[in-house]
DNA sequence: TATGAATGAGACTTCATTCAT
DNA sequence: AATGAATGAAGTCTCATTCAT
C-alpha cells in the first residue's frame, strides 16, 4: 500500500511551504510562479496541486503560519510573576527576532501578507487574528500590572497594546528594508517610553537598583 | 502632429496617476491591468504608453509622490519656536491624516509600496528616502529640544525618530486593515510616552498648566 | 482612429469561425486547441479572445449558426402554392444538402453539436430550437395539405414532422460516416412513404400523370 | 502475486465499464477523467490500467458493446414466419427501447459514439458494423417479404433498411434531448409509411382484419 | 497626438499515465 | 494484483506592450 503516512504527507507539505517561503521572500507573491515553487521544492508542478488546491492556497497557508507570534504568546503567558518583567521580556524577544537571520524570510513574506490583507479576506483574517491574540495577551499583562500597582491606573491597556504592536510592525518594515538601525538604542528608547508612560513611581523605584 | 503644451501634458499625466491610485488601492498593483488604468482614466491603452514607459513606471511614479510627507515636513520645519510644540503638532497632524478619508487610497497604495520596496530598488529608494527626510527633521527637532534643555540629554535622537516613525507605520497598517481603534486613546498613550521618556522635568513643569 | 468598422469586425469573426469549423470537423471539439484555431485562422491566440470570451463560445457560436436550416425554412415557407410540391421540394433540397461537399464540415460539426447538446444547455437550446422551427414549418405544410384535401385528415402532423426530421438526421449520420448510400433509391423510398402514408387518393391521382 | 480467476477478472472489468458508462453518460467522454471512473467504479486509478491500456480503450470497449442491437437482431432473426410480423415486431421493440429508462445511459453514450465515429477508426468500425448487421437483417426480412408477395417487388431493400435505421437514429437523438414526443403517434406514422410504401395490396388485405 | 486592435510569451491548472510499495 | 502518489506535457486564458492608422 503505497499510501503515504500522515507524517510523510506533512513533511512533503512543509517542504513545499519552505520552498514557497524562499521564493516569495526573494521574488514576491506575484512574481513567483508555481514552476518556481516546484523547482525550489524539488517536486513536480503536478505534485504541488496534490497538496494545495491553488497557488493562493500556498500564500494563505504561509500567512496563516501561526508560528509567527507563538513564541511571544507563550513567553508572555508564562511570565506570570511580574508584569514588568513580562514587558521587558517582550522587548527582548521581539528585539532579537527582529534581526534573527533565520526569520528574515518570514519577515519579508509577512510584510507582503500585510499588503495582501488589504484585499484577501483569508489573509486579512489571519493577520488581524494573529495580531488580536498578541494584543489580548498584552492587555492582560498590563491589567495585571495595574492590579499589582505597578502600572498607572489611568493607562488604557488596549491603546498601549496597539501602540506597542504598531511600533514593532514599523520596526520590522525598517529592518526588512535594510535600514541601519541601532537596535540597542531603539531598545533603550522603548524601555524609556514604557517606563515613563506606564510605570508607577513605586514600580520604578522597586526596579531601579 | 498636434503638439500639446506642457501644462496639458502634466494634467493628462496626473489624470492617469489619479486613476492608477484608485485602481491600485482597490485591486492592488498586480491585479490591476493597464486596461483597468486606461478605462479608469478615460484614455486609451496606447496613450498610457505616451506618458509612462511601462506599468512599473506608473507604480514608481506613485510611490515617488512626495506629497506623502510634505505637509509634515513643512509643518515641522516651521515649528521653529518650540520643539515640544513641534512634537505635539506632529502627533496631531499624523493622527488626523491616519483617518482622513481622502488619504485612504494613498495609505492603501503606500502599504503596497512598502512590500514592493523589498524588491524594487526605485521604490525602495523612494520609500526609504521619504522616511529619511522625516527622520532627519525629527532628529533636528529633538536636538533643538536638547539644546533648549527641554529634552533629556541622554536621549538618542535617531532612535527616537525611528521609533516614532515605526509607530505611525504600524498604525497606518492597523487603520488600513479596518481595525477599530480608539485613536484618541492612542494619542494619549503616545503623548504620555513622549513626555515620560523624552521631556526633562523642567519642560514638563513648564507645559503642565 | 484605428477602430475597425463593424464590417471588418464581422469579417474577422467569420474568419475565425470558418477556421474553427475546419478544425472541429477535422479533429473534433475537444481535440482542437485554441492554438489550432489561431493557426488555422491566421490570427494570434490573443486575438481569438478579442472575438470570443472562451473556446466554448466559439463552439456555441458555430452550433448557433442559424444558416443550418435557413435554406429549407425559406424554401418551404415560399412553397405556398402546393403542399405536395412543398414536400417534394423539401426532399430535393435536403437530399442535395446531404451530399453537398461544401456542407460536409458543417454536417460533421453539427453531429458533434448533437452530442454536446446532451450536456451543454446553450447548444441544446440552439439545436432543439432549430429543429423546432423546421418542425413547425412542416406541420403548417401538412395542415395546409389537409385543409386542401391532399393529405389524409387522420394524419398527425407533428408526428409526421418528427419522423421526417429524424430520418434526415439519421441520414446525415450515415452519410457523414462515409457509408455508401444510393441516395436516389433512398429518395424514392421516402417519396413512396410520404405518398403512401400521407396523401389522399385524390391527391395521388392528381399528381400521377 | 495473487492470481485471480478469469471470472473475477471479467467481473472487475465489467464493473469498470459500468462505472464508465455512468460517467460518460453524465459528463461526456472528454469531461470524464480517469479519476472519475476510478472513483465511480470503486477501484484505484492504477487498477484501471490493469484492465485497459488507455482511457480510449474504455471508450472503445463501450462503443463495441454489442448488446446494442443484439435484442433486435435475434428477435428479427427469429421472426422467420412472417416478414410483416417481423417489421411490426421491429417497430415495437425499437419503440420500447427508445424510452426504456434502463437504456438511457446507453443511448446517451451511443450518441457520443456517433460523434466519435467520425474520427476514431475503431469506434467507426464498431458503429457502422453494428448498423450493417441490423441493415442486413432488415434486408433479408424485406427480401423474404418480396418473395412471399407481401412486399412490392420494385422496392429497394437496402434503401428501405437505411431509411428505417436513419429514422430510429433520429428518434434516439430527439428522445435523448428530452423532446416531448408522442411516441404512439410516431408509431402510427411509421406503420402507415411502411404499409403504404412497402406492402402489396394483397398483404394489406390479408392483415386488415 | 491618440487610438485600440493585435500580439505572443507565459501563468495556472488538469489529467492520462507510471511505478515503487 | 492492487494502490495511489507522483509526474510533466499540454491546454486555456491573460495582459503588458506595440504599431498602423
Amino acid at each position: 500500500m503505497p499510501k503515504i503516512t500522515d507524517a510523510q504527507r506533512q513533511t512533503r507539505r512543509q517542504q513545499i511551504l519552505d520552498a514557497a517561503l524562499r521564493c516569495f521572500s526573494r521574488d514576491g507573491f506575484h512574481a513567483t510562479t508555481t514552476a518556481d515553487i516546484a523547482r525550489e521544492s524539488g517536486v513536480s508542478q503536478g505534485t504541488l496541486y496534490l497538496y494545495f488546491a491553488t497557488k493562493e492556497d500556498i500564500v494563505v497557508a504561509l500567512a496563516d503560519d501561526r508560528h509567527q507570534g507563538e513564541a511571544f504568546l507563550s513567553a508572555m503567558a508564562q511570565s506570570e510573576q511580574d508584569p514588568i518583567e513580562g514587558l521587558a521580556l517582550l522587548l527582548e524577544l521581539y528585539g532579537a527576532s527582529l534581526t534573527d537571520p533565520h526569520r528574515m524570510e518570514a519577515r519579508r513574506v509577512g510584510i507582503q501578507g500585510w499588503a495582501e490583507a488589504l484585499r484577501n479576506p483569508t489573509i486579512h483574517a489571519s493577520v488581524t487574528g494573529g495580531m488580536a491574540s498578541v494584543r489580548q495577551e498584552l492587555v492582560r499583562l498590563i491589567e495585571r500590572g495595574q492590579r499589582a500597582g505597578q502600572i498607572r491606573p489611568e493607562i488604557e491597556p488596549d491603546a498601549v497594546a496597539r501602540v506597542l504592536i504598531a511600533t514593532f510592525q514599523g520596526l520590522i518594515l525598517q529592518v526588512s528594508w535594510g535600514e541601519t538601525i541601532d537596535l540597542a538604542a531603539v531598545g533603550r528608547v522603548m524601555r524609556g517610553m514604557i517606563r515613563g508612560a506606564l510605570f508607577t513611581e513605586a514600580a520604578i523605584a522597586a526596579h531601579q537598583p
